[in-house]
RNA sequence: CGGGGUGUAGCGCAGCUGGUAGCGCGCUGCGUUCGGGACGCAGAAGCCGCGAGUUCGAGUCUCGCCACUCCGACCA
């Protein structure tokens, strides 16, 4: 048995032995994405495409029900407009890339590829917002973005990238922070429900805010490893942008006014997100919600008469309430098993003819491998409940997890004492200062990653300074 | 942007002191198999990353470039 658990596992790198080609194995051998010819820049495969779709699907539900429309927004900025607002141009000019022909002729102004959309929303704002009566108005598209970044990852850092941008506007500061707030608690809900991925959420500290963003809050996820993965922001801008876009509407006491304004994004990021929490040495583990495929049938014996009508018949049945595969491949049912525990399909059921015989079927969790024989009159019910389960398990294990590798300190020596294959996160107190937050990076290893919604008094002052302290931040290393 | 590694069939690799390219897996066809990555037979598939140079001759030597990947710094 050890020889055979060996042999399936063979295509992926075990996850204890080297964690970053664990995560390009998967992402390639799961079929979820490909390089192009283009550094940075990856196709999303099918499966990869599928799963993005689901998690699309689920929160283009939330933001509409919530009244926020969608719309397209052009994919270049004029130079001109990218530097209308300074800390914005600051934050964004190292990694955009410039359109500077067109055709043959060469552009009086160039053009950059967004980078994020924030200048082209102002700039559409200050043409039709005329009334505080079309306010809120409450954007989103769903784009690719371009950064040059320099070195990539798929997923967690590429030079293109899919998501959402949320860009928003309102007549009172009050209505643009409730905004900011509202979404961030849709990202929780998606993260924690929908990808059983518990959080960490909070305001980013001063130094580590959006370009241009007065208040920027963050749901943070840990990894396997113990590493941070910011896995969506939400911006409060108040009128710094509509000031510097000229964005005005006439209020209801007859003034010119400047809107309140916000953004928000999450992005194909998620999917590196999901990998990294829940995958295993067999390769992804998918949340039950976004998985592609729920519920993948192995026929075996397929060649024996009634086999693969039976896995047909199941088919048809199930696929009224989840989304379900069979596999009639020529391969044998043991590649099978193995193939699509690669791929993270939550649950698999078997049917043979000694199950036809009885009248039953095997049904195996994709989280724990537990299996169980199942009557086929009560799948109906038993279905949705293992998939709920397999959400819960995964879930759970992850918070367990990341209880088990949040650090409170009180001192530096504390924080260095973490052994390095137990990197995790790290409360500890803070005075404010961004020299103390460059100090506990310098002196060990950990970055400032939010301030936690969730407060604790661990101690009463600074640990680089001793000064009194302000708040508690939680540090951690960063995807 | 700094440091390391790697580019030879779709994937993983071998190819020595230069002599005209091979193995495993996968792929195609046929047959036998089928409850944890089955087997037989027959096949197809290569600008040896790109460009110069040395040489009668370069996958192999020299120089340059490019790409991918890992580790740092920076960043969603």
């Amino acid at each position: 048995m050890a020889d055979k658990n060996q042999k399936m596992v063979e295509a992926i790198t075990p996850i204890d032995q080297d964690f970053a080609q664990w995560y390009t194995d998967i992402c390639l051998k799961a079929e979820l994405v490909d390089y192009s010819s283009v550094k940075g820049f990856t196709v999303l495969r099918p499966y990869g495409q599928a799963i993005w779709e689901n998690i699309q699907k689920i929160f283009d539900g939330m933001i509409k029900e919530s009244g926020h429309e969608n719309v397209a927004m052009p994919m270049l900025i004029p130079e001109s407009l990218l530097q209308k607002e300074k800390d914005h141009v600051e934050g964004f000019a190292p990694e955009v890339a410039w359109v500077t022909c067109g055709g043959s002729e060469e552009l009086e102004e160039p053009m950059c590829i967004r980078p994020t959309s924030e200048t082209l929303f102002c700039d559409h704002f200050s043409r039709v917002l005329h009334s505080w009566r079309q306010l809120p108005l409450l954007y989103n598209q769903w784009c690719s973005v371009v950064r040059w970044e320099k070195t990539t990852r798929p997923f967690l850092r590429t030079r293109e990238f899919w998501w959402q941008e949320g860009h928003t506007i309102h007549e009172t500061a009050e209505e643009a922070r409730a905004e900011t707030l509202a979404i961030l608690d849709n990202y929780t809900e998606l993260c924690e429900k929908y990808l059983c991925m518990p959080l960490v959420r909070g305001p980013k500290t001063e130094s580590d805010k959006f370009a241009g963003a007065e208040d920027t809050y963050a749901i943070e996820a840990m990894m396997h490893d113990g590493k941070a993965l910011q896995a969506g922001t939400s911006h409060y801008f108040g009128d710094g942008f509509s000031k510097a876009f000229d964005v005005t509407f006439t209020g209801r006491d007859n003034t010119l006014q400047h809107p309140f304004e916000t953004s928000w994004g999450i992005s194909t990021r998620l999917i590196g997100g999901i990998i990294m929490t829940h995958g295993d040495n067999e390769g992804l583990v998918l949340p039950p919600a976004v998985a592609p495929v729920q519920v993948v049938i192995i026929p075996v014996a397929s060649h024996k008469p009634g086999v693969l009508d039976k896995a047909y018949e199941l088919k048809a049945r199930l696929s009224k309430f989840c989304r379900v595969k069979v596999d009639d491949s020529d391969n044998s049912p043991g590649w099978k098993f193995a193939e699509w525990e690669m791929r993270g399909v939550p649950l698999r059921l078997e049917i043979g003819p000694k199950d036809i015989e009885k009248d039953q079927c095997v049904l195996v969790r994709r989280d724990n491998r537990e299996k169980s024989f199942t009557p086929l009159a009560e799948l109906e019910s038993a279905i949705p409940t293992l998939l709920d389960t397999v959400a819960k398990g995964i879930f759970d294990k992850a918070a367990g997890r990341m209880k088990e590798r949040t650090y409170d300190c009180k001192t530096i020596e504390e924080i260095n004492a973490i052994p390095e294959d137990k990197t995790g996160f790290v409360n500890a107190m803070w005075c404010g200062e961004e020299a103390c937050e460059d100090a506990m990076r310098e002196q060990t290893g950990y970055a400032s990653q939010c301030i936690p919604f969730e407060q604790k008094q661990l101690s009463e002052v600074c640990p680089v300074c001793g000064k009194p302290a302000t708040h508690m931040v939680m540090w951690g290393k960063a995807y």
